[in-house]
RNA sequence: GCCCGGGUGGCGGAAUAGGCAGACGCACAGGACUUAAAAUCCUGCGGUGGCAACACCGUGCCGGUUCGACCCCGGCUCCGGGCACCA
């Protein structure tokens, strides 16, 4: 062992050892239970940086520990590798994708290496590779097979600048989640996915997801929009055409003053021919439709009489129909009915165009509301007035009974809508899984069968600055023949959405390397679900809920036996530098390889996951990286000076009876071992566990350092640091390699079994405790620590210097908190 | 507007079940070692007053519950995130 802590020559002996050894292999099969632990794959963007090494930092910590407990655990890593830089890569630098994405992979491989990150690489996968996306195809054509593919003229997001659909997750405030541009709208033949078959499942089975995050179950909740509510059908008068509202407020319906239509609505046109109205509909529909929707609903409400009147089938009224912008076509049924004295924005519109307001609902049987009065719209439970039968009616009961009474007249009926669209998951871009359809004249959409795949994406392409799919113009590609008539016939140039491939990655770890299928289903029956995953919590709702709808696809199919992937979630914050995300335009980007270069990765693991708790956002310091590394090197210390003593030291023999500082010693190294375990097993607050070690270590020097050596307990001494070493392996694995190997040991300290404390060395004789006047701190003492409650209580009130505190005063109450404080009430 | 988080020393953070606020680390100050510096080691380090023992104040603000509140309840405020004309 050398004295100097040389981190650089450490860290590159042992993570070449690790690798001869094959020690991070995982076997299939085995004795010991599985745990699966996985970290989100990264896009081979060509640099790994600090978000990086702090998730596979955290996930390596986790994975490390439940070896040492006895765990057999699946620790994969991946590339997510199909994506629109490399295209624009190949534009601007003349490189084809394929070329500049598997160099970043080589690169960014090499630098997940040098973290000494406890991976199983015989495990690698990239999406881009065929092998992987063979296996994509094939479970697009199962969806397809099963009716949850299809294909639809829609109006759809378009990103200008990716020259690329969208699907409506990917729209942030009405831009593009990658590229900030302005998303608009078109209208074109786009492949989806049903997801919303899946809606109320997705929704329901949130609620098994205990060990996810709140925050993140609510988002996907708000997402999935689920709503409760009624279609009402009203007949237009004259023609006699239905109109049929979507409301989440049935008992309101007596107070409908006019009927709203969104401006796509068909019946708009048709309502408004031959009447007065006509040109102004359309001059009205014409400017709005251009319009997005963000444009749209930002702006003020506006709306025109259609120039047609229906009648309200409950009661025989005859209301105006409108056209507005702030009726949304795709949602419901794309026509509300306007009820201003209960709904806000119903209030709003009827004021500005003196619509009347009728009210229906009242507060309680002797609070009323006028419709002059009234400055808002009364929106909160109340009594049914004005409504024929339902008079007196609590409204929560008045909205099952409206509902109930629509069925039975044939005019409306109870139902459920969600916010949810369909995924669409067809793009208009080269590098990625090629969608695996044929257009045949003849017949039709075509699904490529099985022996055909994959539909291997062509190399040989041609880029255009346009940003159009080289694939268009590939014949070799697209020229093909028909699978059913063998006919001459086209193949579908879209290829899938990323996450489409992101959203099954850890299904195929269990089977990286299959052939003949995407997975083994006994793989996958051993190895999922998923134990924790880690990742940004930017992927909420995206990757985490299209991950959840292919898992509930898959067990439906009979190809997995879970129903959720991920059993527990743990979102990792961001770092900052300078209170700010670390980004290239602000130029406070820390570059990982740079801190590897001058500190090595076991400081570069320690800082990042002491500086904070994982869920919370992290403040780079490279202050605090130099502590880290103090650290590691007081520990070096610390075993170079006692390494002889420690190798040759005894164990410690169970039942001895120790006393004083070596009694103190054990203390620490015992307590340190619970402390831990529970810091990096249920609540992963690494930088308690981290600042535990700490205090082990400063405990060893002190003992060291006060007592002789002669006099030093060679048994307890070695106790205390070959558990520091232990402790310490997860967060610094190849230090504590190193110190493990120089202090005697034989085997890699990541194959040692993780301690258990032992409670007996935890018992002090003395504890401190504090005695409270009025809750008031007034003395500490020290006292036996085996007094119960009464014993403390009399034991304490005794003590002259207590006497003299409650001298002259009155004892009320007297509250004894065993080994804690005696708190003494007075007046 | 609605829904989540979060406000603790100069800084990152700790207090896991209502029981000693500030663990651990950073920064800073003083000291030891050194010709000197770096490194290392030791000591101090919430505020105010005091030579000191000690006293008083102190977890965003106001109030409540309790013998006792960073923690529970009510009301506000500021910061971060998500959703937002979804009928």
């Amino acid at each position: 062992m050398q004295e100097q802590y040389d981190f650089k020559q450490i860290e590159n002996t042992w993570q070449q050892y690790w690798e001869n050894q094959d020690l991070y292999r995982v076997p299939d099969h085995s004795e010991r239970p599985k745990y699966y632990c996985l970290e989100m794959f990264p896009y081979p963007s060509g640099k790994l940086h600090m978000g990086h090494v702090r998730n596979y930092s955290i996930g390596d910590v986790i994975a490390r520990f439940k070896t040492m407990q006895g765990y057999d655990v699946l620790h994969p890593m991946g590339w997510d590798a199909f994506g629109l830089p490399a295209e624009n890569a190949a534009i601007k630098h003349g490189i084809p994708p394929a070329t500049w994405t598997w160099d970043n992979i080589a690169h960014m491989r090499s630098q997940l290496k040098q973290l000494g990150l406890s991976y199983d690489w015989h495990r690698e996968v990239a999406t881009c590779h065929p092998e992987y996306y063979k296996w994509g195809q094939w479970l697009f054509l199962q969806l397809y097979k099963k009716g949850l593919c299809y294909k639809k003229h829609a109006r759809v997001n378009w990103c200008p600048d990716c020259a690329t659909v969208l699907a409506n997750e990917q729209v942030v405030e009405g831009n593009c989640e990658r590229c900030s541009a302005t998303v608009e709208q078109k209208e074109l033949d786009q492949w989806f996915f049903r997801i919303t078959d899946y809606s109320q499942r997705l929704l329901d089975d949130l609620k098994k997801l205990e060990g996810w995050p709140d925050k993140v179950k609510i988002m996907q909740d708000n997402w999935i929009g689920r709503s409760e509510g009624a279609e009402l059908t009203f007949k237009a008068e004259g023609s006699g055409d239905e109109i049929t509202v979507f409301t989440t407020r049935p008992d309101t319906v007596y107070g409908v003053t006019y009927m709203v239509l969104a401006a796509e609505h068909p019946l708009v046109a048709k309502l408004s021919a031959g009447t007065p109205q006509e040109n102004e509909v359309a001059e009205f529909v014409n400017r709005v439709s251009k319009l997005t929707e963000l444009a749209r609903t930002s702006s003020e409400k506006e709306g025109v009489f259609t120039g047609a009147c229906c009648i309200n089938p409950f009661n025989g009224e005859r209301v105006p129909i409108l056209t507005a912008n702030y009726v949304l076509y795709h949602y419901g049924t794309g026509a509300v009915m306007g009820v201003p004295a209960h709904d806000e924005r119903d209030f709003e519109f009827a004021k500005k165009y003196d619509l009347p307001i009728r009210v229906v609902i009242h507060p309680s049987k002797d609070k009323g509301l006028t419709a002059e009065e009234m400055t808002q719209a009364y929106t909160e439970d109340g009594i049914m007035v004005n409504s024929g039968p339902f008079d007196g009616t609590p409204n929560r009961q008045g909205i099952r009974k409206v509902t109930q009474y629509a069925e039975e007249k044939g005019i409306g009926k109870g139902i459920i809508n969600y916010r949810l669209r369909d995924w669409l998951i067809s793009r208009q871009r080269y590098w990625g899984t090629p969608i695996p359809i044929i257009y045949c004249k003849k017949c039709g959409a075509v699904p490529v069968p099985d022996h055909q795949l994959p539909v291997l994406l062509p190399t040989d392409v041609a880029f255009k600055p346009t940003g159009e799919s080289p694939l268009k113009g590939n014949p070799d590609f697209f020229n093909t023949t028909c699978p059913q008539c063998g006919e001459p016939a086209q193949r579908e140039t879209d290829t899938m959405d990323t996450f489409v491939d992101s959203s099954w990655y850890y299904l195929r770890y269990t089977s990286p390397r299959d052939t003949e299928q995407a997975w083994g289903k006994d793989k996958a029956a051993r190895w999922m679900s998923v134990d924790q995953y880690i990742g940004g919590v930017e992927h909420a709702i995206l990757h985490l809920l299209y991950s959840r709808f292919f898992t509930k696809v898959f067990y439906d199919l009979g190809l997995v036996n879970v129903e959720e992937p991920f059993e527990n979630l743990l979102t990792q914050g961001m770092v900052l530098k300078d209170g700010a995300k670390m980004s290239k335009s602000k130029g406070n980007v820390v570059s990982p390889e740079e801190i590897i270069q001058r500190y090595g990765a076991d400081t570069a693991r320690l800082f990042i996951l002491f500086a904070a708790p994982p869920e919370r956002d992290l403040e780079w310091s490279d202050r605090g990286v130099e502590g880290s590394h103090r650290f590691l090197n007081r520990v070096w210390r610390l075993v170079y000076s006692v390494r002889d003593q420690v190798a040759a030291a005894p164990a410690v023999a169970p039942g001895t009876p120790y006393v004083g500082v070596h009694k103190e010693m054990r203390r620490l190294t015992h307590y340190a071992i619970k402390k831990v375990t529970e810091d990096v097993s249920g609540r992963f607050n690494f930088n308690t566990g981290i600042s535990t070690i700490m205090e082990l270590v400063n405990g060893i020097h002190t003992y060291r350092d006060k007592v002789a050596e002669v006099e030093r307990d060679a048994a307890v001494l070695a106790e205390a640091v070959n558990t520091s070493i232990i402790l310490l392996a997860p967060f610094a694995p190849h230090i504590a390699e190193e110190l493990w190997q120089s202090t005697g040991h034989s085997g890699s300290v990541h194959r040692q079994p993780w301690p258990q404390y032992d409670p007996t060395a935890l018992v002090e004789d003395e504890v401190e405790i504090v005695v409270q006047l009025n809750g008031k701190l007034r003395e500490r003492l020290h006292i036996p620590a085996n007094m119960k409650p009464a014993e403390m209580q009399q034991y304490v009130m005794e003590l002259p210097s207590v006497q003299e505190l409650i001298a002259g005063k009155q004892i009320i109450k007297v509250i004894p908190v065993p080994g804690k404080l005696l708190n003494i009430v007075v007046k």
